[in-house]
RNA sequence: ACUAGUUAGGAAGCU
């Protein structure tokens, strides 16, 4: 019954997972049957709450019931091993799913090839976005976002900007995230003045850069030592009303640790905890890092240990 | 069995 369905999602959404489990208990008790949609329901709400296993075990669940897992729950599943670096069980559910019938979409591949750009193995992510074509599977902005990511992940700028064209010439309409995988390309490769084209083209067509397109072209700041450049997008950003995140300024304080300018560190340090942040172990080991260099011990004991300290969502 | 509804994928910072 879809009532159920639509009220496991809404519940699992505001916080009540007891409540939704119970529900899907109530279904499988009285004479509503679960349907697909009511276990890849479940198994969503798990993996937005992080817990990998459970949605396992529906998936389980499923065998037992005799239930068929469809194109859903194979791509749902391969985005759960994705996110946990399990690679080789995203490539087993795929390979599954074709031994069972089930058809891969777009959206089942680029799941894998977003595997692949975690674990930078472009050679498979290629393949993947090839064998996708030849089953007659049309790329859409975000499997060409994923492999252009891939790309840039790992610096290779000429690949990334092959990727680009091809999806341009595709007829398929970039987006934020695709400029800002450009941008990061750019940054990754050192290229801050394609970079810069790059924010310039967008808005051209009318395609606003985000925090995270601003975060990107920061960091090819830095890389390039023009540290007042990405300082002046910070101060633009907050001019504008909008709050940097952990990211940015992260960016900045390594930026200046590396240059040596510790005030600078320290200062943006202090204005991300003044903004209340969320605590972020990739900044804490930044300056962790900056107070080891110098030797200062006590520094980085303290930070080592506030880092750990109630924080449970520090992974 | 068919059909319909509800469920899935992409971007930035440390080493």
């Amino acid at each position: 019954q879809r009532t159920y369905n639509l009220a496991m999602k809404l519940l699992s959404e505001r916080g009540q997972l007891p409540m939704a489990e119970a529900l899907f208990q109530e279904m499988k008790e009285g004479g509503v049957k679960p349907d697909q949609v009511s276990y890849n329901t479940l198994i969503c709400a798990y993996r937005d709450r992080g817990l990998m296993r459970d949605a396992e075990e529906i998936v389980d669940l499923m065998r037992r019931d005799n239930v068929q897992l469809d194109t859903r729950t194979y791509s749902t599943m391969i985005d759960i091993y994705s996110k946990q670096g399990e690679v080789a069980k995203a490539e087993g559910m795929l390979r599954e799913m074709l031994k069972e019938g089930v058809l891969p979409n777009v959206r089942t591949y680029t799941a894998l090839i977003t595997s692949y750009a975690r674990t930078g193995d472009v050679a498979k992510a290629e393949a993947t976005f090839e064998g996708m074509l030849q089953v007659g599977c049309t790329p859409d902005t975000f499997a060409f976002s994923a492999m252009i990511d891939v790309f840039a992940k790992k610096g290779m700028v000429k690949e990334a900007e092959g990727a680009f064209r091809r999806m341009v010439l595709a007829g398929i309409e970039p987006d934020v995230y695709t400029y800002s995988s450009m941008v990061a390309a750019y940054a990754k490769g050192g290229l801050v003045e394609k970079a810069e084209k790059v924010l310039e083209a967008m808005q051209q067509v009318g395609c606003a850069p985000n925090l995270i397109t601003f975060t990107a072209i920061m960091d090819a700041y830095t890389k390039d030592n023009r540290l007042e450049n990405a300082e002046a997008i910070f101060e633009f950003v907050t001019a504008a009303g909008m709050k940097p995140p952990v990211q940015m300024y992260t960016v900045l304080i390594t930026a200046y640790r590396k240059a040596n300018d510790i005030r600078k560190a320290q200062k943006y340090w202090k204005l991300m905890r003044k903004a209340g942040c969320p605590k972020d172990k990739i900044a804490y080991l930044s300056m962790i890092e900056m107070y080891k260099k110098l030797g200062r011990d006590k520094k980085v004991e303290e930070l080592e240990e506030e880092m750990e300290q109630d924080d449970p969502d520090l992974e």
